[in-house]
DNA sequence: ATTGAAATCATTAGCGA
DNA sequence: TCGCTAATGATTTCAAT
């Protein structure tokens, strides 16, 4: 994995097109590249294929779905042999939608979404407190995402 | 903003299919949730107009596209009344994906697509230490992200 | 990479519970 | 009000070039 892949520049358009709009059409986005509703098609197939595209999901609103809060967490544990059973338990958590081995301070980052901050104390308290792998935790609660877009490849 | 909005078990489910999956044909939805066609189209097309479902996006794997190296960075400002001169700046960097106003430590937290660590490095000279705004960062290096996942509503 | 044809789908209007 | 059906135009998909 993570081997390097020629995409030209019509891959490129793609990408960008599906990343602003994941349903846009084909043959529409045939028109703005200037190549045939087929070649869309078959080029979608091939970074499906080749495990660049690899899923598409709609954005929603989660503050509006009242989830509005994010914290990221930084995790240290007891016994940094233990990650993968730490991972384990994040994974089956509602609340948990992220998370990153990182270098550094700690050794995992998971970034979290609840309703309002009792609903992060509680699970701070009742879930992650739970984990005895986890030694301690940081906490950084925010309650603004200001900038949010895809990488320009 | 942020009012909340009443969805049912049906609105539920459409999310729920295309959060997995944001291309299903609405026919194939209309199967699985046991409704007409025609409902899912009226149904997202209320939840669009109410701001619930604000787009949709392709997943793509950077590491396959040579942007293998994601950073958490904590911000710490001079000033915390500068704090939109600096978005303004941040917004405006390739290699920023995400931004969030922090209570505690930081200011901001943002994070960062780059190609190794290199890039990194040359990013964190060249762009971030040139706000002068920014009195000093701490990094959060990932190299691998273990956990993606979609908040379950 | 394009073309063209067949299957499938999106979209809307009108009907009915 | 909400969901369904039916009809039309658009799209997806695939084989042949």
């Amino acid at each position: 994995m993570a081997e390097k892949y020629e995409i030209d520049s019509t891959d490129k358009k793609i990408i960008k097109l599906l990343e602003k709009d994941a349903r846009m059409p084909f043959l529409e986005m045939a028109r703005k590249i200037g190549v045939s509703g087929g070649t869309i098609h078959q080029r979608v197939e091939k970074l499906k294929e080749a495990g660049i595209i690899i899923g598409s999901s709609i954005k929603v609103d989660y503050a509006k779905l009242g989830h509005g809060v994010v914290v990221l967490l930084g995790l240290h544990l007891v016994n940094a042999r233990d990650i993968h059973k730490v991972i384990d338990k994040l994974e089956k958590m509602d609340e948990i939608v992220e998370a990153y081995y990182t270098t550094g301070d700690y050794a995992l980052i998971v970034k979290i979404m609840v309703k309002d901050i009792n609903h992060f104390h509680e699970f701070l308290i009742g879930k992650i407190q739970m984990i005895k792998e986890i030694q301690s935790t940081e906490s950084f609660i925010s309650l603004k995402q200001v900038i949010d877009k895809s990488l320009n490849v």
